[in-house]
DNA sequence: AATTAGCACTCCCATCACACGAGTGATAAA
DNA sequence: TTTATCACTCGTGTGATGGGAGTGCTAATT
């Protein structure tokens, strides 16, 4: 894409509208303008770098006697080159950093706070999924007899995450048995990763070799699946704003925040990146996405645990205050991971 | 509550009112009755009876000139003694059954699968809350050394449910001195309740102790808690109804469907009762449920789990339809789980 | 007493006309 | 390149108008 050129006073009068617009969410006029901010020009300049703005594809008009507003790519370039880096306030910031030291050592008690963060510093409905392994390790199995034809398989990966697996027999199995089983795999699989299994696996038979075969199973499964569990917060609180006074606008915008196939879709992208991904209207890639932007970033340890975390709103949002909570609350959550995944194993 | 006493025909009347009414969400008047039903009585006599069913607080006018449309207590009636008893159709019954069955053992897949179901089958968003013991039973105990202070206590209920609590300690401690600490726990706490819990630990000190207390906390925390986990579905679709065309009502219902607090008030009222339960607007006794109905059911295996389930909707609903769908969902989370969680124990 | 026909009345809604005003675009001068 | 000026556009708000659906009432009928 190349750099559009353009003049110190013409990205002023950009970043004038569009603060002027997310603020106060009606379409900004030229008059209004020379006014309120002291460009040392008339009203008159500022309509004709109004109007070179439109041409070059970063504001519209409504109709014809209307103020300019921002278009998808008026909201890029101001993200790209205009915005300043905004930081949250280092009051909140403490504050919110305290609320995760309450949740001591909970990922779930963590995710929804973070949401709920989130929800409150931007002016979007928060979004943020559970954390994947990337590698998953045995830590520990264990075999418990449930009822006569039951038992619960329980895994405790190298994370701490536990998985659970019912099995449904036959015929009934005593403990002993189970715990035989249990030790044996124990010694030989504690540490694998799901690569390593099936070698492992191959000498075991019968019951024992069974357990393995859904040990693997298992770890692949959560190798795979990225929306475990969605958590979700602030949705009422964002269909206030005007932009969704209509119907076909609010089932959008509640489609994007309840489906997880876009986060399917989204997330490898957002993986590759470290910094918070701007998601403006779809950018071109994606459904239906008119007047919706995402702030979106990773969350995680490097090469152990990730997930994606972020906020939904309308295309015209304070991106600065946004991508900062976004960001503040990814790294704290990075942090608190590191803390608890840590430097071993 | 004096049951109101009306003629066969006003009856008839009502039902027909509140049928058209669902059916098109339009008021429907005292002409377009008496054509297309023949009741044997011309509109003028109609006109009589839709005043009468207005004096008697069922039906109103949004407006002088317009037709009728059924009051909450209108509802009221309808469900409590007009509405035929609707059974969901076979077929669909048989394609219901079908899924569940192929989501194996998997609690948290039955209770997608329903609010799946129930959202498809009814005009509403569906919710369930994850089960909770009645009186959780200790089965089985785990302790696993994550890093050198940090010990992750596995805790197997007699249910199957699993909890895990993350211990942090002051020094490092032996994989050894863990086991020997949960052999000497699994011994005596192995089926036991939190009632039981506080006598049986009084012989442990020390570290065992310790785990023995958590043990206890997470015990009295899993009894307690009854959303740990909410389900939720087809809110995008309830949107298209037209009664959320303006913009509070949308909030009304979003927040309705995402608070928890709601469902928190309303668990106890339902899990006296056994059948399927109608809260139109609020009955009164809840917040700000203005148009909004609630058809709930507990689930679950009597004396042992429960969780509940329904929808949310629009006041102007199939309430036969809807609620003969959420029976049958009920009805066969309650077979799954008996089965699961079963006789013995 | 219940039912019916007739009729005036009410009130929503769609449509049109009109004026207002904010904001533009263009032109010509500085 | 900037500025002043001015005609033009078009959404918005207001008021008038007519049609129509549906009611409520009254008086006649069964």
């Amino acid at each position: 894409m190349t750099e559009l050129q353009l003049s110190q006073r013409r990205k002023q009068v950009l970043r004038i509208v569009i603060q002027e617009y997310v603020e106060n969410a009606q379409p900004v006029g030229s008059q209004s303008i020379a006014q309120k901010y002291d460009l040392g020009v008339s009203a008159a300049t500022i309509r004709n770098d109004l109007a070179a703005l439109e041409k070059a594809g970063l504001l519209t008009h409504p109709h014809t006697s209307a103020g300019r507003i921002p278009t998808d790519g008026g909201y890029r370039y101001f993200v790209a080159n205009l915005m300043a880096h905004t930081d949250l306030p280092s009051q909140e910031r403490h504050m919110i950093r305290h609320q995760f030291h309450q949740a001591r050592q909970e990922i779930d008690q963590w995710l929804r706070l973070s949401t709920a963060v989130l929800a409150k510093a931007s002016t979007g409905a928060a979004l943020a999924t559970s954390p994947r392994s990337i590698t998953s390790r045995v830590k520990h199995l264990e075999l418990i007899g449930i009822q006569d034809t039951a038992v619960l398989l329980v895994l405790v990966l190298a994370t701490g995450t536990l998985k659970q697996q019912l099995i449904t027999l036959e015929q009934p199995i005593f403990q002993e048995e189970l715990s035989r089983a249990s030790n044996q795999l124990n010694v030989e699989i504690s540490g694998a990763t799901a690569a390593d299994l099936p070698e492992k696996l191959e000498e075991f038979t019968g019951f024992t070799r069974e357990v393995g075969e859904l040990v693997l199973k298992t770890l692949l499964q959560s190798e795979e699946q990225i929306t475990e569990r969605v958590y979700r917060h602030g949705l009422a609180e964002v269909l206030a704003e005007p932009e969704f006074a209509d119907g076909p606008q609010v089932r959008r915008i509640v489609q994007v925040f309840e489906q997880r196939t876009l986060l399917h879709e989204i997330y490898d992208d957002i993986m590759e990146l470290s910094d918070v991904q701007v998601m403006i209207a779809g950018e071109g890639r994606f459904g239906d996405m008119q007047d919706i932007s995402l702030v979106l970033s990773r969350y995680g340890v490097p090469d152990r645990v990730s997930g994606l975390l972020g906020v939904v709103g309308p295309m015209r949002m304070p991106y600065g205050r946004t991508i900062g909570a976004v960001r503040y609350v990814a790294t704290l959550l990075n942090e608190m991971m590191h803390q608890l995944y840590g430097q071993n194993h």
